[in-house]
DNA sequence: ATAACAATCTAACGATCGTTAGACTAATAT
DNA sequence: ATATTAGTCTAACGATCGTTAGATTGTTAT
């Protein structure tokens, strides 16, 4: 009947909406910004080289989707995600893109010939090491967003005080460092840096929407 | 630095691809189509009610972004999707409407009282009566969609078939009909004609792909 | 009250998308 | 060789989208 056709197409018209909001190359980066925790329109547009008004604009098609909530904090306006599950698919599209699009998976070999995910294996080691010491997990993300979430026994030193608090690390272990995923460069400078000034630092391409972790709402 | 803006543009631009070719239901509606078993461009035309030039040109856009893949047979073209993460994709933006989108929850809520989504101890389980033969199984999609990928011990038995084959199944046990996946209404229809027939029937709202199965490649 | 600020709303532009029709290509059937 | 069938390519239409500018709404500071 062409009645159960209308309902279909009412379906699929809706998970359409999901992907409607994200086919734009700008409002896939600010769920990737809000995964590391809530922010203002003003940091989000800051952070992702936009205007104000465009990224007004993109994050309402993310509230349209009901991908995203607001609160109204004095004269700013928060955005945050709406749940674990926006993040965790947020990796998975990823994962798909990165898995089927050449052009992807080589723009990301030649930025680095880092391993590209870690397995659950290998996350547990990590954190094993972490908690003994042997490894030093640094998060270089801004302040704000360690506090939202951050890996586990990871420590605080954002990229632009890393220069000038060097001597807070040990110098015989290995550094780990990590910020908000693989598509983030931040961390990349991080080893960059910590290798040129002797330190043996790896670079981690993964965050904690990676590792599947919310961030907490702040007050 | 500006360049690493335009590394990071690129990245999320390739990702928006996907969300692109996700983001028309039609489009949707063929992935999901392709998830039941490679197929003819006139088939999914059919199946999806639309023209064959919009279908040939959606199916285009679902393979410039490599979610497709085509192989020509004597004047037919057939359509496969390009591998298991592909489904596995669909069931997750799928999964993520359905979370995020009060309005497709209600429409799913009035269309049917089932219940939404088996855990997998209730796979598990349901395998097991199918095994025993306390429960029968019912696929009631075409012939060649069972051929590529079924669920565990199901048995075929097409929709436009079953009036005709009802002496086949057994009077005293119960009857599991499943077809294409929860937006596909063959096995609700199906449940219905069986319950008016005398049947102890129960609509599962999965299919193949929800189970994980990648359909074979057919000759 | 007035000014400054954060954010949204409205209107407008060019660009892209969904859809359809017509011409075209390749494979099969007569 | 001609006709038929399956599918793609091109061009074109209106509709939608991304982006920007200008006016507007709240909120805070003076």
């Amino acid at each position: 009947m062409e009645n159960s056709r209308n309902i279909k197409d009412l379906l699929y018209e809706q998970v359409a909406r999901i992907g409607k909001a994200a086919s734009s190359p700008k409002r896939l980066e600010l769920i990737e910004m809000l995964c590391q925790g809530e922010k203002s329109v003003e940091t989000l547009a800051r952070e992702t080289s936009i205007s104000m008004k465009l990224a007004s604009a993109h994050l309402r098609e993310l509230r349209l989707a009901h991908l995203v909530e607001t609160e109204k904090q004095g004269k700013n306006v928060i955005y945050r995600i709406a749940n674990r599950e926006v993040a965790e698919f947020w990796v998975s599209i990823r994962a798909l893109a990165e898995d089927r699009l050449v052009e992807l998976k080589m723009a990301l070999a030649n930025l680095t010939s880092d391993p590209r995910a870690l397995t659950p294996q290998d996350r547990d080691s990590l954190v094993k090491l972490a908690r003994t010491g042997d490894v030093v997990v640094l998060d270089v993300r801004p302040a704000a967003e360690y506090e939202a979430a951050h890996l586990p026994y990871a420590q605080s030193m954002p990229i632009d005080q890393l220069k000038s608090r060097l001597a807070e690390l040990p110098q015989g272990k290995t550094i780990v460092a990590y910020c908000r995923g693989p598509y983030c460069l931040m961390a990349v400078d991080a080893v960059f840096l910590l290798k040129q000034q002797g330190f043996a630092a790896i670079h981690l391409p993964e965050g904690v929407a990676e590792w599947g972790l919310a961030p907490v709402r702040l007050e």
